[in-house]
RNA sequence: GGGCCCGUAGCUCAAUGGUCAGAGCGGAGCGCUCAUAACGCUUUGGUUGCAGGUUCGAGUCCUGCCGGGCCUACCA
């Protein structure tokens, strides 16, 4: 039994997420999760809200609350949708947490003491009217460029222009929209990455495992060199920069960059974990300190491709110059990007699915099929609405679906709610198990590997044998001449059902569950051998015929639902 | 401007420089009748964006072009 430690990238406060969020970092992390419980290895599975930073206190205030209150309200809602799509996180938690403010404190306190922290002064808009630093996104303005009167200090929305606050005509302060601003030397912490980037870039290339997405992505801004960085903000909200112990001054009213703290959550979130079980630090630490037993620990990161600097880059910077034993990554798994009816999704548009939205049209477990037989793996994909209905209705509803329904009503007008006794195996079964053996292996080694479309495309594939082994052993054509050889197929088709519910879980653990409860035995575990698995169910055993574990979609439904998530959400 | 990625069948995607570029869906035909008009079998379908080049051999490597995207450019 193996230790294996997950991360998912943190979804941001600022919202509901649309599902290509999901796909990038959070379903596959769950589908890696759920699989190696079930071999039976000891998972700590972590995620949580990144609740820190400028968009979140925006968003606050667009909603006229405090953003202590926002980002709990957020965080619950986040909190429910991820258990709507079945997230089986270890914990959720929260980059505010007491814990991550005391962890990110504690690393940026060693990272000072072993000189990787420096102060830096800069200009910077400073507004009377609110007594405040601006960051650049609360400076508002006309572009220079294209004349837009409300473009942003960091960028124009509307010639999308990149700016300097400075560049703006007319300044002001986003909050109060006062233009009595001005420039103002103000201090901030630099994160020496410069310092640290041999050591990095000697890590990285120990990684020799890595996906090549992951590790280009890497060695690019290795090879222009690290830049070091802000780590602090001129933000309420946060955890603060000036503390007892600090071996630094001068930083009230200051916090860490989201972009610090947020990784450093991965961490605290373990400690959160631990907390609310009423563990004591051994039962975190052990997962993350290489001198408290983490040595053994198995590390693995799912993020979209967007996230993989920070993950190969400066969390890693932040930890080895804390010059503690922490344990670093092992393995990044990192996604493209998932588009939606030929464009991006856009949350700021409104384009696309939102996951709110996707539970309220369907079950989870549809989602999951095809966003994970989907996952831009090895290049952007692509969501459309036709596809969609085609997938989930021929896979779920057609391949399994209706291979579970065909079995168990078949069974129970010819021998009734149980597995039926007596016959024997032949060829055909034989046949079958060793093509099953051979599927399960690749499976479990797609599996094993993170390929998720390669692991789901053998899966639907062990699926369609069931069919085609009923289709050849016709056990309808064998009931009338030899009752028990149609019991012997029957006997093996109900355990194919219960071996399809066991191995399929990781990807649909609703309608995994429904089937097996249906065949009671909810309990059952990972096959060993094929052919022992489809002796588990005994004759006799009993068992009740399942509702349809998948609807179709209808062309109706599908027209409407194009429609309406096609522009601005409702 | 600089760096990088992508472009393969109607659709979604595969293919260590090496048989005839594959699979699912869709289309066509046949079969089956247990089942959610489901299932099975057969079959159709590609000038691998365009133009050159390297090579005994290119979807794969190189150059240019066209088209889409990302980073550069402190959203996260």
């Amino acid at each position: 039994m193996a230790r294996i430690l997950i991360t998912s990238a943190l979804p941001y406060i600022n919202g509901i997420k649309h599902l290509g969020n999901l796909v990038g970092s959070q379903l596959p992390a769950d589908l890696y999760a759920r699989y190696m419980r079930a071999r039976g290895h000891e998972v700590m599975f972590i995620c949580a809200t990144d609740e820190h930073g400028t968009p979140a206190e925006l968003a606050a205030a667009k909603a006229g609350k405090p953003v202590a209150e926002y980002c709990a309200e957020m965080h619950e809602v986040q909190a429910r949708l991820a258990e709507g799509f079945r997230l089986s996180f270890t914990h959720f938690g929260r980059s505010s947490s007491p814990q991550n403010h005391a962890l990110t404190q504690h690393l940026a306190k060693r990272l000072g003491e072993n000189g990787y922290i420096e102060t830096r002064t800069e200009r910077q808009f400073f507004s009377i009217a609110d007594n405040r630093f601006l960051p650049d996104r609360y400076v508002e303005g006309i572009c220079p460029n294209c004349g837009y009167d409300k473009a942003r200090g960091d960028q124009c929305e509307n010639c999308t222009k990149q700016l300097d606050p400075t560049e703006l005509i007319e300044p002001r302060s986003a909050i109060s929209g006062s233009t009595e601003l001005e420039l103002r030397e103000t201090k901030h912490l630099y994160l020496l990455q410069s310092k640290l980037a041999g050591e990095i870039e000697a890590w990285i290339d120990s990684r020799t495992d890595w996906p090549q997405l992951t590790v280009s992505i890497a060695k690019k801004w290795l090879k222009e060199g690290l830049k070091d960085r802000a780590i602090t903000r001129d933000l309420s909200w946060g955890v603060p920069a000036q503390f007892p112990g600090a071996p630094w001054e001068g930083m009230e009213g200051k916090v860490f960059y989201v972009w610090f703290d947020a990784p450093i959550e991965y961490i605290a979130a373990t400690h959160e974990w631990a907390d609310a079980q009423g563990l004591d630090d051994t039962a975190w630490r052990s997962w993350w300190r290489n001198d408290e037993g983490a040595e053994d620990v198995r590390y693995i990161q799912f993020m979209g491709k967007d996230n993989v600097p920070f993950h190969t880059l400066s969390f890693p910077a932040t930890l080895i110059g804390s010059r503690e034993p922490w344990h670093l990554v092992d393995y990044i798994k990192s996604f493209n990007y998932l588009n939606y009816e030929g464009g991006q999704f856009s949350t700021s548009q409104g384009r696309g699915v939102f996951q709110d939205q996707a539970l309220e049209i369907l079950p989870a477990d549809y989602w999951r099929w095809w966003l994970l037989s989907h996952a831009p793996e090895t290049s952007d994909s692509e969501f459309t609405w036709e596809n969609f209905q085609l997938s989930v209705n021929k896979d779920l509803a057609d391949v399994l679906g209706n291979f579970v329904s065909r079995v168990t009503k078949f069974c129970r007008s010819r021998f009734g709610e149980a597995v039926p006794e007596g016959g024997d195996w032949g060829e055909r079964e034989t046949a079958l198990i060793a093509e099953l053996e051979t599927r399960l292996a690749a499976y479990e080694r797609h599996m094993e590997a993170m390929e998720v479309r390669k692991a789901a495309t053998e899966l639907r594939a062990i699926w369609a044998a069931g069919n085609e082994y009923l289709q050849e052993a016709a056990p309808w054509a064998a009931y009338k001449e030899d009752p028990a050889r149609a019991a012997a197929i029957i006997r093996l088709a109900l355990n194919l059902a219960r071996l399809y519910a066991v191995i399929s879980a990781p990807f649909i653990p609703d309608a995994s569950q429904t089937l097996l409860r249906a065949l009671r035995d909810e309990e059952a575990g990972w096959p060993e051998a094929v052919g022992t698995a489809l002796g588990a169910l005994p004759p006799g055993h009993a068992f009740a015929v399942p509702d349809n574990l998948f609807r179709k979609i209808a062309d109706e439904e599908r027209e409407e639902w194009q429609a309406r998530f096609s522009g601005r959400r409702s």
